[in-house]
DNA sequence: AAAATAGGTTCGTATATACGAACTGCAGAA
DNA sequence: TTCTGCAGTTCGTATATACGAACCTATTTT
């Protein structure tokens, strides 16, 4: 258990506060955090004061802490640095709006799938996706766009505890999800069916900048209201949107070199 | 220059480091944010190595400070948190879809407006707001719709130093502001000429929760697409999601009470 | 009504953090 | 090539934070 020792202890309880609350809002009290974080009251009760008067946190009728604005607003400075997603979003959005299905944008984050951006279906059936939420990128078609240039040590290495299913049709071989992921480099697309969400069948393509895969879009459709000439169209209108988004991202100022 | 004696440094710290880099992206040093912050190096120099470390912030080639995901991620659960917003998500689509224009969703925080859900227009003006964040709100016809109870001592105490001009038409004079306030009161909305941007009229309505307002939803029109039918088709869609979202709001669990 | 529980607050001292100063290493100027 | 400036790193000690324990207050249980 060796610690770097430049890490810096209250910076790191800050940030374990933020997060749990943050994983679990209007769930713990003080007393609740400091019995998770092993931690005395009165070392965290500073803290919780100050993220509090400060609105980063906020607590509610039950003593229960919450995410506060002022963290809201840090966090989307990340989105804001992400000075191309606007134009990502007009894609997004031109796609949406022919096949009337949610479409998405995505980057990969460790072993995960954070989404980056969300156009939600004008029809009444959606998915339950949120922009700023994490999936296990083997459990989506953007995730596995996301790894298609990943080989079996790389996936090991990413996975170390193996497949954890999080629908009945999840793929939890990693035999069988690399298979997918060769497959795809041929057909240039990935999909999913219902292997994240029930009753969402997903297509997706990875978005390469330089010549390595950053980040991802997708179309879900509903299985209700899926047809093999609706997935042609979507196929058809993520190569577009594709080609469309690596252009402007190998337009991008250079010194972006961090963030995709 | 009383000091409240339950603020934690360190927290203080870390806070004002987010806060800065989530400003102004890319633009300081580790010894830039010393000497804006007046602290000395080897004090930050470990919470800056830790917020790296933990993926708040990150480094970029010329080393500049950035904040990264894991801020993003925490942010995002005030989003989450507002669990009706994918209900006004998909009433601001819908007035998107008909009126082709782009829609607000926004709540107020000091004497700001803050941004919470954007839809973008299809077509190819729109507006270069951003979710996230936050605009004087005496300058935006949103900003006026969440004033709409407000009296002049409630403006004085709100904005002590003023109002600063945006654009050549932002009103800059408390008088007219309430004057408008009162107006809108009768009218039921509020409206905005190239005020906060240039190009862009706006119409806005404020959205009540047990009679206080706590939001406020808009429409953004570009001036070369303006006419009196589309403004009056914009009214008329939000008066008609008012109606809708403020129905959803009271059928809310009633904990929420902090959030909005 | 008393007791117990649970959340939060305060306090004095042990201890970990903070600070200034000195150092490294790199990049551009002389 | 040397010099200068700038970003970051390290170190020993002064000092502010952390901790356990005790306390307060409100709500629930007995």
């Amino acid at each position: 258990m060796e610690q770097d020792k430049n890490i810096h202890r209250s910076t790191s309880r800050v940030l374990d506060i933020l997060e749990l609350v943050a994983a679990n809002p209007s769930a713990y009290t003080l007393t609740d955090i400091c019995s998770i974080t092993n931690s005395p009251k009165s070392s965290l009760y500073p803290i919780l004061y100050t993220l509090t008067a400060r609105h980063f946190l906020t607590i509610d009728s039950n003593a229960h802490y919450r995410i506060d604005y002022s963290a809201y607003q840090v966090g989307n400075a990340y989105l804001t640095q992400l000075n191309f997603l606007d134009e990502v979003e007009k894609i997004l959005t031109n796609m949406t709006n022919i096949c009337l299905e949610t479409s998405h944008f995505a980057t990969l984050v460790d072993g995960d799938v954070l989404y980056l951006k969300k156009i939600d279906s004008p029809e009444f059936i959606r998915m339950t996706s949120r922009v700023g939420n994490r999936l296990p990128a083997y459990g989506t078609s953007l995730g596995k766009a996301l790894l298609m240039d990943y080989e079996m040590n790389d996936l090991k290495k990413l996975y170390p505890n193996g497949l954890k299913a999080l629908t009945p049709n999840t793929i939890t071989d990693l035999e069988i999800l690399l298979e997918q992921i060769h497959t795809a480099r041929i057909q240039g697309f990935t999909y999913e069916i219902e292997e994240s969400t029930q009753y969402i069948r997903c297509y997706a393509v990875p978005i390469r900048k330089n010549g390595r895969v950053t980040a991802a879009i997708s179309i879900a459709i509903p299985i209700f209201r899926f047809s093999e000439d609706k997935a042609s169209l979507v196929r058809t209108l993520l190569f577009d949107a594709k080609n469309k988004i690596e252009s402007i991202l190998n337009n991008v100022d250079t010194d972006i070199n961090g963030l995709l």
